[in-house]
DNA sequence: AATGAATGAGCGTTCATTCAT
DNA sequence: GATGAATGAACGCTCATTCAT
């Protein structure tokens, strides 16, 4: 009488986790669709089921992957401290999620190689990092609107902010062992702050001299 | 009497020349030793002449792939201009690279995600990036010493350095389109020098202020 | 109390119906069961429940495929017309189911294909020419002791006749733009006919001049 | 020196060859590559050296399975006999031929199964037929010109004549033990050539009275 | 040294069939 | 009876690798 419980999106979601375990330990090629459906506990063709193809699952990924960094993104940018205060907690959440995931940080650098050929993905990852810098600006815009940056191009600046992080997330992949993100990534982001800063040197509010000091 | 000319050095270069085209379009994976035996002009006998396999190959570009950057950076390095101006001339020279190799830096992406998975694949890379950072803190330090920069820990900016390198490579290769990277880099590291400066606002010998003012 | 009305003729009938359908479309190996539930507006399950398996539903279809010639024959045979008008009206028939049929008639095919594998197959459609034969056999007996037609052997005349409308059935099939099965049909047969009468030449009877002079 | 010899003529035939014979005993959809290629004696990735896919087997095939019936046609139709013994010549050959093919008759079908679905098919069936049936034109019209035969459409006879090979064929492959194709052919076109003739009953020449009277 | 025809293990995908609801 | 989500055996095709010439 009951109708079965819908578990479709249950179903994708457990794919969608297995397949990112399976491909952060394989790569996308190297991951057989095997290894994914008895990673998510279903038969092979259960995979096909939810998804058309392995292509299909990696497209899904992708979204899936990139998703979370804008979350908490917003209260962080409303939390009333200053442009700068805001961007060095922008960048302890970066590395917050940077840890969590740092399983599966081998799977962003697959996609960033398929970005270079393929253009849907490359399309894709441009909005994201539209989106993220246009957060970014804002935030640098009013920092200098309220005289605490210098009259620098926000835009520039929102890059070059961006391009750290994806940077030390690679610099970390390569390295894990012996980097320690969250110290980085703020000394980077702190110099970069003071770079654009009227009074470069207000320490005690960024923290950066804590880090250069350690 | 006479041996032939022994050509094996020159076949080894061109078959990983041809293994890059063709890497660099189709990805590690969905290259075909087709494809690049016929791209090097030899048959696809020859190449297992020279290379035990595929994967040999791999790692041949792996070290082909990451050998060119340290070439010039010695003379950048002894030129006698200051520190900061040092660091801006490496930003260009990366920028120079970025450009010459923009058709290739896709297959960078993949060896990153290798890396995420194979042991020796990472140990190649921290080596490389050790060798890289080790200049730049050098030149950080003679900063330091000399009086231009404050005492931060140089090891901290060396990697923030790279990693804005980096990471502007890849932003480049998500949106090769609008984004320029001379423009960006230069900015980034510009900012960052600053940041570190005693004496921030010598926009002159920096270049800062052409970016800031645009 | 009162037992559902059982529906299980209808849905099979159903189920039959929309095989045919989709076998005619797409052919026994390329339909797939989805279709054909679809097609008689069950579920896949259903189909199940009243046939064991597709091979089941394409022996069922078999039988199904060839049942209705026999219906009209005994009225035309005992129309108390002569023997050759006899066999120029079955033609007519023929031309008629032919057209009915048209969608369908590649199933056929599908069907002498198997026969020439499959015993059983076989077997069934030996059964039906045989019972098709025996009822022309009678009939041209008839025209020969009548002295209408020559003394032949009435079983090759049966026999050519039969291969007269499964061969012009397999034209049709390759051609059914330009051919006229109609037409076609009874010039054969009338041809046929004209050569084992004793008075050949009664064209206005056999209607054969009408399709010489055209 | 000397370059391998090409065997690419050898091993497309040694494929076709291998795969009539599966095709036959399975028909194409049960037909396996791989008992295609152990047929062939040669592995499966073979298969794919000389043909792009199944399908493409299955194509070469058609053109193969329907090419030898011209072979003699001319030799036969150049014999200077009568028309009417020439197309009793023309029954005899294919009697021959069905009876080489009888191991492969049912591919046949299967073809026109296709073509009731597939226009590429049906129109290389229709391209066949076409010519078969001006070959027969072209002789009924000598039958005529000469007096042989009465004025009847000759494109109707000829359709007639090819339609009782082809149903022949179906009906042998229906009932392999008790039909005799030579005998039955032979009498259907027997029966078909007295209905056109002028002067119907010269039974000596058409051997028509030997067959109705065995 | 160089070739390229041949190989066959391996994988993505399909689809008839089952069975819990 | 009816459903349709789940299954997994099976198959077409690919492509890195080998080796006789």
């Amino acid at each position: 009488m009951s109708p079965r419980p819908d578990v479709s999106i249950e179903r994708t979601e457990q794919i969608l986790q297995a397949a990112m375990t399976v491909f952060a330990q394989r790569g996308f090629h190297e991951s057989r669709m095997d290894d994914i459906a008895e990673h998510a506990g279903v038969s092979k063709g259960t995979l096909y089921l939810y998804f058309k193809s392995k292509d299909e699952i990696i497209s899904a990924m992708l979204e899936a992957f990139f998703a979370h960094e804008f979350e908490n993104m917003q209260t962080i940018l409303n939390s009333g401290e200053s442009a700068a205060s805001t961007l060095l907690n922008i960048a302890d959440t970066v590395v917050t999620d940077m840890n969590e995931m740092s399983d599966f940080l081998s799977i962003g650098f697959e996609f960033y190689a398929v970005a270079g050929r393929k253009e849907s993905v490359r399309e894709f990852l441009r909005g994201y990092y539209h989106e993220y810098r246009t957060l970014l600006v804002s935030l640098i815009q009013r920092g200098i609107d309220s005289g605490e940056f210098r009259s620098i191009n926000p835009d520039d600046i929102a890059i070059a902010i961006i391009a750290l992080f994806e940077g030390m997330n690679l610099l970390w992949v390569v390295d894990p062992e012996s980097l320690k993100p969250d110290r980085m990534v703020r000394a980077g982001v702190s110099a970069l702050v003071d770079g654009i800063r009227i009074v470069p040197l207000s320490a005690a509010e960024t923290g950066s001299r804590s880090v250069s000091n350690l």
